[in-house]
DNA sequence: TACCAATACTTGACGTATCAACTATTGACG
DNA sequence: CGTCAATAGTTGATACGTCAAGTATTGGTA
């Protein structure tokens, strides 16, 4: 009996393995969740990694973030902060400036404007997290996190 | 106590959500899941993108397949199969006629050379998914893959 | 104190993602 | 038979992903 996976591609032959066929999946579930949630933000004028790099930076608050350390807690890997962060200043979402302790880091900030457009997604995103995930009930959620991070523990 | 996630992404505030925890869980996995997927097949001169392209035309055989049917078979949804099929095309890794009797269509074939590729890459991926996957044991792949069916299948 | 590897980015080049607007055909309908 | 909406795809513009190469600065070391 075919998989849903397989049916949804439209594949003749069965998945050669469940490794294959739980890579295969996870691939295209994330594929569409993301989509989900950018277009949440996207309304609001920014793209989902801009709007992952304020939530960031106001978690950071006052200190302020050098680029780099912003780059490492992205969720996912992103060599392109740089440039991210150009187009946030340009909107002036973020400020930056150079770190006087070290003039090597540039750090930045979330703006006050920065700080109003996540106010105004914040009331959306709890119900968007539960509308991503109501195939699920809630002891299964708890299961695909524990799913999840064995996974990514593997990888060291 | 701080969640495996939590800590990987340095918060001092912890998920408000399981489902929070589980979207961002998904993305972060799904991305270095991807990551080395992409990392096995560039060393053979094509994107993880233009793979699943060339392994939907070889799934087709001689018939061939319209562009817009190869889009929808992708994993991730993919507006851009068109220059997908341009830079395969210019690899000589495709071929492309337009469909005598829908003269709208273009229909694609992968190419012998195309052939070759996926034929040097084969013998890789099984190893691979494997390794993807070495966090799970086989009963918890199977439970992995059910948890992501759901997810879509509530999104209809 | 002068050198030099390491750090923290920035820039360039190319592939991909996304949406909107446009072209070419087709098929249905008056 | 002519019109017209729908289908199939291409093209343009902008954002992002990715790697390699370049610049500025720092800190350790001879």
């Amino acid at each position: 009996m075919p998989s849903a996976l397989q049916h949804e591609l439209r594949q003749r032959r069965p998945f050669q393995s469940a490794a294959h066929e739980a890579v295969v999946g996870l691939m295209r579930t994330a594929d569409l969740v993301g989509r989900r949630a950018a277009a949440l933000v996207e309304p609001h004028g920014i793209t989902l990694q801009q709007f992952n790099v304020l939530r960031i930076l106001r978690g950071a608050a006052e200190d302020g973030l050098p680029t780099l350390e912003v780059a490492d807690r992205m969720i996912e890997q992103t060599p392109g902060v740089t440039r991210l962060l150009d187009r946030l200043e340009t909107k002036e979402l973020v400020r930056r400036q150079r770190c006087p302790t070290d003039r090597r880091q540039h750090l930045c900030w979330i703006t006050a404007k920065g700080l109003a457009v996540l106010e105004k997604i914040d009331p959306l995103t709890g119900r968007a997290h539960e509308d991503a995930l109501k195939g699920l009930r809630q002891k299964d959620r708890v299961a695909f996190i524990r799913l999840l991070d064995a996974i990514r523990a593997a990888h060291q």
